[in-house]
DNA sequence: TGAGTAAGTTACTCGCGGTAGGTTACTGAC
DNA sequence: GTCAGTAACCTACCGCGAGTAACTTACTCA
C-alpha cells in the first residue's frame, strides 16, 4: 500500500529508505534535536523514532540503547569542538594570540551549537554509564590542547601547576560558557578577553 | 509477630517506628548513600525504601518523588556547603585571607563529602525538572561569596568584570575539586595555593 | 529471476516510578 | 481500661518507556 488516499501523497520524502550511513546520520541529528529540547530523560526513544519517520528497532538496530545513541551524538560534538578550537590555534604566531584565537573559537563554537552543548555540560548525571566519562573525555582532550599552550606560554613552571592551571581554565572556560547563556549582553569577545586578562594577569590590575 | 524465630533477635533497631522527622533524616542519609554508589539512573527507590527498612510508598509519602529526594539531599548538602565556606572567610581579616580560608574551607568540604559532591556536580543530567536548578542555585549562592570578596578586593573593577571573574574562579573551583578526585596527591593545601595565586598574578609570574 | 542481504516492522517482555486503599500501633480524653 | 483519632506503615496494583524476538519487504547483482 504506497497511498490510502489516492491523489493526495503529503510527504513524499519521508518513509524513503536510505542507507545505513544516511539514516544513522539522521537519527543522530534528529536524537540531538530531541534530547535538546526535552532532555535526556524526558525524550523517548519512541518519539525519535517517530520523527525519523523510522520504527523504534532501528534504533536499537544502529546504536545499541538509549545511551549509545547520546554517546555517538557527543562524539560527534566532541570531535566537531576539536577540530574547531585546534584549526584556530594553528592560524596563530604568538602565545597570546594563540590563546585568546582558542578562545575567541570555543566561545564561539558553543554559542552556535548553544542548545545541544548545554546539554552535554549539564546533563551528565543521566547517569547512564558511559556518558559522564564521554565529556570527561571531552574535556581531555581539550586539556591537552591547553596544556600545550601553558608550556609554551610558560616554559618555566612546574609540571604540576601546569596540570593545575589547565585545569582551572578547563573550568573557568566550561561555567563562562554556561553562564553566558543567559547573559547575551556578553559577547564572544567580551568573554574571550575576560578569560585570556584573567589567565594573564588574575585580578592584579584591579588591585590598588 | 514481633520475631518469627523466638530468641533470636538478630536486628533489635531494625523495623522500629520512628517520627517522620527522624525518618526523614535517615532517609536522607541512605539515599545520599546508595545515589553516591549506584549513581541517579541506577538507584531504585525500592533499593532505598529496602535499606530503610521501610515500603516503598514512605518514601513518596515523604518526598513526593526520586527527583524529590535527590533535591531534598542536595538542598542539606548547598547549605552545609554555605555553612562552612561562610564561617571560614568570617574568621578572616585581610582579603587575601578572607580568599585562602574560603578556599580551603571549599576544597576541604568536598574531600570529606567527595562522592556524593562529585555525583552533585556531575549529575546535574538526570534530566530531572529541577535537579540543574539545584545546582545552579547552590553556584548562584557561592557565587554571592565569591562576588563580595572581589568587591573588596579590587574595588575599581567594573561590574561586568567581576560578575565574569566570578564566574571563571566559581568554574575553576569547581573543576579542580572534581580533578583531584582522581589525584590524592594534589592536598587541600596545593588546590588552594595553586587557586589563589591565580586568581591574583594568573600567568604573569611564569612568563619570561 | 531468484538467492542473499540490508532496511524495516509488529508485537511483545520487564523493570521501575508512582499510587490507591487498607492495616497497625501510638496518644490522649473520659 | 477503652476507645476515637491520627500518624506510621503495608500489600497490591498501574502505566510508561527501554529493550528484544521473530518476522516481512525491497533492493542488488550473478
Amino acid at each position: 500500500m504506497k497511498a490510502a488516499t489516492p491523489g493526495a501523497d503529503p510527504e513524499p520524502p519521508r518513509r524513503r529508505r536510505m542507507s545505513r550511513a544516511e539514516r544513522e546520520r539522521q537519527m543522530m541529528d534528529i536524537a540531538e534535536q530531541v534530547f535538546t529540547e526535552r532532555g535526556y530523560r524526558g525524550t523517548s526513544m519512541d518519539e525519535i523514532a517517530e520523527r525519523c519517520g523510522v520504527s523504534k528497532p532501528m534504533l536499537y538496530e544502529y546504536f545499541g540503547s538509549k545511551d549509545g545513541l547520546l554517546l555517538a551524538c557527543m562524539g560527534r560534538a566532541k570531535a566537531e569542538l576539536y577540530e574547531v578550537t585546534q584549526k584556530a590555534m594553528a592560524g596563530a604566531s604568538t602565545p597570546d594570540d594563540i590563546l585568546w584565537r582558542g578562545m575567541v573559537a570555543y566561545f564561539s563554537f558553543i554559542d552556535s551549537h548553544s542548545r545541544p552543548f548545554a546539554m552535554l555540560l549539564q546533563e551528565p548525571l543521566s547517569g547512564p554509564p558511559k556518558t559522564a566519562e564521554a565529556i570527561e573525555e571531552t574535556r581531555r582532550q581539550q586539556s591537552e590542547l591547553i596544556a600545550g599552550v601553558l608550556r609554551t606560554f610558560a616554559p618555566d613552571a612546574p609540571a604540576t601547576a601546569v596540570a593545575a592551571y589547565t585545569q582551572i581554565i578547563v573550568g573557568a572556560c566550561e561555567r563562562l560558557a554556561l553562564w553566558r547563556a543567559g547573559h547575551p549582553e556578553l559577547t564572544v569577545e567580551d568573554a574571550a578577553r575576560h578569560m585570556t586578562d584573567f589567565c594573564r594577569h588574575g585580578l592584579a590590575p584591579y588591585l590598588k
